[in-house]
DNA sequence: ATCCATATTCTTACGGTGTAAGAATGCAAG
DNA sequence: CTTGCATTCTTACACCGTAAGAATATGGAT
């Protein structure tokens, strides 16, 4: 129904590249499919047009991810919000985790990236400025700046790529085997589900923002 | 020198493959290029063979890395070493750093791998048990096994392929823009050096261990 | 020693990948 | 319409994992 479609009468079906629509897909593809069967080919079907065509508005495969590390990014909400900034760093965290959940197929690369873009480093210089806010001495806070990474992405890569869900070539051990050769595995997978990653994460994260917190009297 | 080298007087200057010296190899290639570098045929120049000779004992690249997974697992000890269980859990967690320190190159994928082999679920049911030992219910174990996993794997993909060392196309910012526009980031830059990594991991664990420890009374 | 079965290694080939080089096409301004 | 530029496509190359099967080495039976 948009005008540009039918200039000329010709049928031109097709949405123009760009930037938006080529990183749009891009996800689609990496969350649907996973980054291991991620290829330019594939990426070029989902928008239509032959794999060459994305060259023009990325130079290489690894641009485009930059690109896509940078949306993840950018989506990340760091606005103060509130007087304590204990509160605020937790605010970073859930938003940091909506974010992984939102690109489960994508985050696994993400947590290995090299965040050395503009987007990227702009952000890690908020929070650190957030740890500034609390008082923390310099060498403190670039530990507990750390520590607080370190807990975000573990917990991420778990919920994305973790043990349930990464890959591997051995077949899965039977069930009845599992009962009787790991049973303090089988004990707790109940307990090893979905809803209740939530709570976990967020169990976790109060032990490590109290970390934060107790490093203050430093 | 040995006498297998010289059978039938032929030049056999090449120790027979064996699945042992195929994940050396492997671990020396992965370790010392990276992983994206890695490629059957690579590994195959590493070892003096043809690719397809990999295959007769290994039957995929994915198999091979199971196969370098359960090495890695192997390597962590948790035999018990005391009377107190959260000093078996810090001991755990140093073991499995150095593990993880040992091999720089390959640890970013045993970070996102599924860990169902026998040797790898042997592992983490033994760590489960401490959690037992601990006294723990099956509720709260199975939510401090994970925290614990989780600030693990953060702290040692950081270490081995983190800020400064994943991969990444852009190109880097420079120093001056950086103290301009990043002024939090290069003010912490001088505390992110290598030698202070083994107290930023001491003191995330400490704090990780100490919620552990409290989770006992509930 | 010879023969054979088996284990080990190599050769060749196929369909996939990222992407370099340049040709074809579309479009907006003169 | 022509010209120039942005966009898209075609072709090609070197590399990847690995299927299929041929070549070779090895160790036991005769």
């Amino acid at each position: 129904m948009s005008e540009r479609k039918r200039i000329g009468t010709k049928r031109k079906v097709r949405e123009p590249l760009s930037h938006e629509r080529i990183v749009a897909a891009a996800f689609a593809l990496a969350d649907r499919r996973g980054l291991a069967a991620f290829s330019t080919r594939l990426l070029a079907e989902e928008l239509g047009c032959e794999a060459m065509s994305i060259y023009h508005y990325f130079p290489s495969k690894a641009h485009l991810f930059d690109a896509m590390v940078d949306c993840c990014m950018a989506d990340i909400a760091v606005a103060p919000s509130g007087d304590d900034w204990i509160e605020h760093l937790r605010r970073i965290a859930y938003s940091y985790r909506a974010m992984a959940l939102k690109h489960p197929g994508f985050y696994p690369l993400l947590a290995v990236h090299r965040l050395n873009t503009r987007v990227a480093l702009g952000l890690l210089d908020r929070v650190l400025k957030v740890f500034e806010a609390g008082g923390l001495s310099v060498a403190v806070r670039a530990q507990q700046f750390r520590i607080f990474g370190y807990y975000l992405t573990g917990a991420c890569l778990d919920e994305t790529a973790g043990y349930a869900k990464g890959p591997s070539a051995a077949e899965p051990v039977s069930g009845d085997e599992f009962a009787s050769n790991f049973p303090s595995i089988a004990a707790v997978g109940p307990f090893f589900q979905p809803q209740d990653h939530l709570k976990t994460f967020e169990a976790g994260l109060e032990v490590v923002l109290q970390g934060i917190r107790a490093s203050q009297r430093r």
